[in-house]
DNA sequence: GATTAAACGAGACGGTACGTCCAGTCTTCAG
DNA sequence: CTGAAGACTGGACGTACCGTCTCGTTTAATC
């Protein structure tokens, strides 16, 4: 009842599977040999496409390469290890595709590198970060309503903790994202500041 | 004795007083037009400078990028407020130009934008990051010998927190960083962390 | 007996309304905007069609330009002055548009630019320019009837020399057709010549 | 003494082997295959040189062009046959490369097809073809010194002739310059112009 | 009237060339 | 040898246009 009466715009449709064909190449471009092979000639050959489709649907490189790492970086899993720890230790190597070398790759590559002159901030973060924000939200909250932690204080710092060592660490000492790496800032970091609210007024 | 007898290099000395001139112009480019303007030509033509000039200098555009940002952004403060709280807060605010204006606008724009390809990593880091962590961490040991505080469990995770933090949430939300933000990440983050190896043990 | 019984095609007939409207508008458009305006998109559009009907009429663009500009200007003019002189000077300022400013304006560029790759040779010629060519044959012819003239030795010289000269000197000297060239090539070239062979087996 | 004392411009100079370069790049190419492979890159490529060299010093392909065919076509000739005709004919047959194949070849494909959107007018004409033209002209004053042909009337027109034939025939009708033509042009048009006068007066 | 088959407006598509920009290097002349 | 100036190679970017294709719609001629 919505929408069921707009006459559809006049001349050819766009293509749908050419969007998700040109995302793929450049994400293949990205894996297999970096940021510096990722140009727009190469993505449109790969994709089988001229370089026109590319700016007819993306005003820029920067802006098909944020759509590129967002949409394919996974949102939906389900993730239910029974303990706060578990699940977020099990989201997180998720989201940086521990165990998944192609888009490992490509994740490696972007927290370096991609943000060339990229407003990355306004593409990326409404469409993916806030849903993965809001998956990790969901996962404390039942935490919450399990009696396992108490509510935090300040709910919006957790979830951007891991996010933000890895970017930073990576940004500023090469440090790769690795299953050791989210162990050590899920148990030093956020389970210890989850815990403390629930621990200190119990004496 | 060593250096005294050592015949002058032949030829004209280099012009010390350029090296400060290039990365005021590298400055000055970026505080006022964003990254977009900070190419080799303009910055040696503000600096009256060849580009010849800059590449002796400096390997590449990268290099001597981090070298302006780094020398523009001060590490020696003497910061002595009586408590680590008080310490953290007044230094990161020094670290990030709060209370001057050229200085903020440049370190924002390098926080989203500046690192292009940039190797940042290994340019930056070794020079100014690590003094800066430095200082950080000797501020949190002063606060253990002073018994404010119990040795941390996990020193270094503590001493990134805040720049990761500030990173993270510019370059996915377009936070700027300001007074009220750093207070809430020393207070939110890095104290109960400290704190808490203090407390759990007592009862 | 041929035409009048085989059955039209099926399916809906060309507009043939359609046919004029596309030149006409590919005409405006070099009139007043010179020959780089005259895309296939702009005349598709300023004369309210799809391109595909461009192409369904003729093979290229190439094709459209020549019938544009051998359709708009006319062949069929009934020229009889009683010289031979008068009938040359009449039909040319008739073909080349003096008198005529939009005409006139588009056969200037054209003459200037309008080749672009175009092959046209084989697309004009055929079409246009021999029949131009059989009309200002048949001046001449007349004129040896009539005895104002002897037969020309070389008559296919003669009958290019007014379109090349005006072609030669648009293209290298910028030099416009006007009233008065049209004049000075028909009296200094195509009489002298063509009188030359009466003249001179007088003696 | 006229500009002994001006002081070079600062900067390094123009490589001025290079224009040669480009411009022989551009010739061979327009030879070998024809004007739709001179292409700003292929022309780059095979001078080893950068687009911003090509783009330093002409301002478009167009421009470019019009130097490489004019600069490449010679004008230093001596011709002296004894004979006007015999003059003539050698010196066009010289100009249009008659017996220079590569040189041919590139002068065909420009006649038909070089002049895209090109302002060739204006660039061409100034720099080499009045030279040609000051060539013939000091043939047929020549002559007329030598009491072979009386003043012509109109001269300008005379010079135009055989090049305007070329053009306009190749444009309209595909027909390539050959030694034959030359002479027909020759024969059956400048010289009996330039007769005409000697001649008509006598009885 | 229903069917059919082509023409129609609109605009997406692949491809190719253009002209611009910038990094990093090289070359000149002056000090 | 340093310095300013600026030319050099190389390569990516974003634009424009050609000729083709694919939609949904309209229009005759036929059934």
């Amino acid at each position: 009842m919505s929408e069921p009466l707009a006459s559809p715009p006049p001349g050819r449709p766009r293509d749908a599977a050419l969007d998700a064909n040109i995302l793929r190449a450049a994400m293949e471009l990205l894996g297999e040999s970096g940021i510096h092979a990722v140009t727009m000639d190469a993505v449109a050959q790969r994709a089988g496409a001229g370089k026109a489709s590319l700016y007819r649907r993306w005003k820029s490189k920067d802006e098909l390469l944020a759509d590129a790492l967002t949409l394919h970086s996974p949102i939906d899993v389900e993730v239910d290890t029974g303990t706060l720890r578990g699940d977020l230790v099990k989201i997180y190597e998720h989201y940086y595709g521990i165990g998944n070398h192609v888009m490992q790759a490509a994740v490696q590559e972007m927290l370096g590198n991609v943000r060339q002159h990229m407003a990355w901030t306004e593409k990326v973060a409404p469409e993916r970060l806030t849903a993965r924000r809001a998956k990790v939200r969901a996962l404390v909250e039942r935490a919450v309503v399990r009696g396992e932690i108490a509510a935090p204080d300040d709910m919006d710092l957790l979830l951007d903790l891991v996010p933000a060592m890895i970017l930073y660490r990576y940004n500023t000492r090469s440090q790769k994202v690795t299953r050791a790496s989210i162990a050590r800032f899920v148990d030093g970091l956020v389970m210890p500041l989850a815990q403390k609210a629930a621990r200190a007024p119990q004496p």
